[in-house]
Order: structure tokens, then C-alpha cells, then sequence
DNA sequence: GATAGTTTCATACAACTGTTTGAATTGCAA
DNA sequence: TTGCAATTCAAACAGTTGTATGAAACTATC
């Protein structure tokens, strides 16, 4: 209880530390010297600088995921215990969007610390979001229940695409704007839940209804 | 000239250390004892590291770039210099799909190195990405001449979630056949290339007509 | 076959990494 | 105040990293 102080000190310069620079050019030298603590209390406090990493996306990782679920609960209890689709994929890309992109994106640091994560892949970090499988699992069983008689593969497509969206635009969020020489206006993060949810539920009710013939007859067409 | 054999047997090491074990825990001792030349060589041939990864990753990807522009310029030419959208999008996806995954993702080098450099983003890698974006553009102004009218706007999230599907369908190929129990067939990189291409027609050309309001109506409901 | 240029090689370098150690300091309970 | 545990600290450790060096081996040209 005592030395709060350091852990806290530690884990806040890491943080800011790991989203201005990245994973892979901070070293603990860095963080300790940011947090004006010895070097030896990251080993002390948290075992090893995996560990570190690993809380640090840990606690912001399951934040995210509360919120997801909790929406996801607010969705179905308004519903009568089935969520009608959109809501359940708004649940799904909502916390995560809201929490790393928006007009302060630049500012919070948790923000662009989950950025970063989403875009270097170091090993403690992957090894937590391996564990994802299970928390996206519910929103499979949501998806069912909303879209009975729709084949599950759709539905595992219609949820991976969907955080494909949201992921890829969070990632490549500076790209996109180059891109569109800033037309395309990575502030408005409603605007984008909007469009990741509508192309979402598109996926999934439109077009491709059987299973085996996803594409229809639109995507026959083309090269090759 | 007579030393190729050197030059070659370091990026053929390489790549598949890479390939199997990632950038981040392969040294330049791993790969001249995988390729048995001498330590040196890697940097009498390439000057350094960083130029070695940059040299793999610029050659799979010109190959690609160049695939790409082939089946964009051949739809073309069928439609009298004006590309089905969707013809477009497959030109757009479809050799990176087709490179990074199918039957033989295991089996082939390269395509394992392309999805690690999709999963890990090391310095010299993403700077060479970030020159990407003119050749993107030639696939925006396409898309323009197939659906002139369109919003500039529409256009860039079209292709933005385009590619969101295709890359993050590569990144996480492993993720969604254990979420889905194996029932996504990973293998089948055609129906893949369908599903990609037919959601995002769907995304440029359904619901979401005015740039304003992206979402239409169905989007507007649920949580928040 | 001597020469010049290229390529290979063993070795050293210099810097940096996360982690450990054991002593000093602090804070709290008796 | 004494005693004990928790925490901090400076220092060193042990290992690894990419790169540089200068001599040796090779290759092709004249």
C-alpha cells in the first residue's frame, strides 16, 4: 500500500512512454528515468518488463471490454433478450472506436497507447489478446439469437469483418487520412461507428444469403 | 556478378527465419548460420539489417503492386477503359489474398513472410508502406470512372474497408478458424476474395448514399 | 602469372539490454 | 526506541546485438 507512488509512477510513464515511441524503442532505462524511480523497482513491482506490458494493456483491454459487454446487456434487456443486430455490432466496434480514435486522440495518451498496441504486436500483448476468443464468443451467441436461421459461418465473417473495420481504422487511422488529403474526417467517431456498423449489417443481411455462395452473382464477375 | 550466390542464400535464410519465427527474435548470427556464409556478408551485400528486411519486403510487394495493376488495367480494357467496381475491388484485394493465404499459406515462404510483415510492423517495413499511398490512388481514381457521382468521400472508406478486410482477414486467419471451429475455410481464397469484394460493393454502393448521413437509417438506433 | 578488384573470413568492438544483488533506507508496529 | 518488513538504491552482471576492421582468399584481366 505504501509505495503506490512508484508502481503508479511506472506504470503511467510506460504508458505515455509506449505511445509516443512505440514498443520497440523504450527501454526500461526510459521508463525509470521518465518516472523518476530506480531502475530495479520495474523488477521489483511487476516481476519483469513483460509483465509490465502485459498490465498495462491488461487494465485498458478489460475496460473496453466491460463497456462492450455492458452495452451489449443494455441492447438486449431494451430489446426483450434479443438485441436487434446493428445494436449488438455497435457494442462490438463502439468502445473500442470511442476509446482510440476521436479530437483528442492525439492528446490521451491511454488512446494512442491502445493505437500502438494495435499496431505492434509484442509478444505479452498477444499472448492477452489470444484470450479474446471467448469474450467474442458472446457476441456470436447475441448474433444468433438476432439472426436465427442464418448460417453461423456468416455470422463469424459478418463479426470479423466488422472488427476488421474498426481495427484497420484504428491502425491506419493516419494513412487514410493522408490518403484522402483529410477528407475523410477521423474526428467524427460517430460518423464512423455509423459507417463500420451499416457495412456490418450489410454483410450480414444483405447480398449473400446462402452459405456456400456468399458472393451472389455480383462478384462472379471480374478479373481472373 | 560471381558472388549472387551469397546475396541470394541470405535472403532466402531470412525470409524464412522470418517467416517462421518473426522479426523480432531472429538475429543476423541466425540467419548466416542458416544460409552458412559469414557474418559479414549480410552487411558487405546489404549495408545493413534494416536494408536487408527492406529488400524482402520490397520485392514481395512490387510483385504484388504489380499484379495488382495488371488485373485493374485488364478490367479496363474489358469495359472500354471504364472498370465494373467490383472488378476493381477484386484487382485490388485479390493478389494479396491470394498471396498471403490458400492451401499452401504453410507451405509457401513467402506468403508466411507477407503475413508476418502484416502482423509485425518493423521500422523498415513501414516506411516503405507509407509510400503505398500513390498506389492507392490509381485504384481511388478507378473507382471514380466506375461511379462517377459518388462522393470522393464514399470512395476512400470503400477502399479503406476494402483492404481492412482483405489485410486483417490475413493478419488474423489463425484467430477466426478458432473462433469458428474451423468452420471458416481459410483454404478457400476464392470465396474469401467473394466475400471481400461483395460486402464492399455493398458498402459503396448500398444504403449509405449521401456522405452526410453515412449510416441511413438503420444505423441510427441502439446503444448510446 | 602478376595485378587489381571483389568477396570472404575470424575477430573485435562498443553499446545496450533486462535482470540480479546486497546493502541502505524507510515506514510501521510493539 | 527497538525490531522487522517493505521498499529503494547504486552497482554490477551476463548476455546479446548490429557493425567495423583488416587480413586472407578468390576471380578475372592483361
Amino acid at each position: 500500500m505504501s509505495s503506490d507512488r512508484t508502481r503508479s509512477a511506472i506504470l503511467a510513464a510506460a504508458e505515455r512512454l509506449y505511445a509516443d515511441r512505440g514498443f520497440g524503442d523504450v527501454t526500461l532505462r526510459d521508463i525509470v528515468a521518465e518516472a523518476s524511480v530506480n531502475l530495479a523497482a520495474v523488477n521489483y513491482h511487476f516481476g519483469s518488463k513483460d509483465e509490465l506490458i502485459a498490465e498495462l494493456f491488461v487494465t485498458r483491454s478489460l475496460a473496453t471490454n466491460r463497456e462492450r459487454l455492458n452495452e451489449l446487456k443494455t441492447a438486449e434487456e431494451t430489446g426483450g433478450g434479443r438485441a436487434p443486430i446493428d445494436a449488438i455490432l455497435r457494442a462490438l466496434v463502439g468502445p473500442t472506436l470511442r476509446g482510440c480514435l476521436g479530437p483528442d486522440r492525439e492528446g490521451s495518451t491511454a488512446a494512442r497507447f491502445m493505437i500502438r498496441a494495435s499496431i505492434e504486436s509484442v509478444p505479452p500483448i498477444r499472448r492477452i489478446k489470444n484470450r479474446e476468443v471467448d469474450h467474442l464468443r458472446k457476441f456470436i451467441a447475441a448474433m444468433r439469437r438476432a439472426m436465427p436461421g442464418r448460417d453461423d459461418v456468416d455470422l463469424y465473417w459478418g463479426l470479423h469483418f466488422a472488427l476488421a473495420m474498426s481495427h484497420h481504422t484504428i491502425r491506419e487511422n493516419e494513412r487514410l487520412t493522408k490518403l484522402s488529403e483529410g477528407k475523410c474526417d477521423l474526428d467524427d467517431v460517430q460518423g464512423i461507428i455509423d459507417r463500420v456498423v451499416a457495412v456490418s449489417v450489410m454483410a450480414l443481411t444483405g447480398g449473400a444469403t446462402q452459405a456456400r455462395k456468399p458472393a451472389g452473382r455480383l462478384a462472379a464477375r471480374g478479373a481472373r
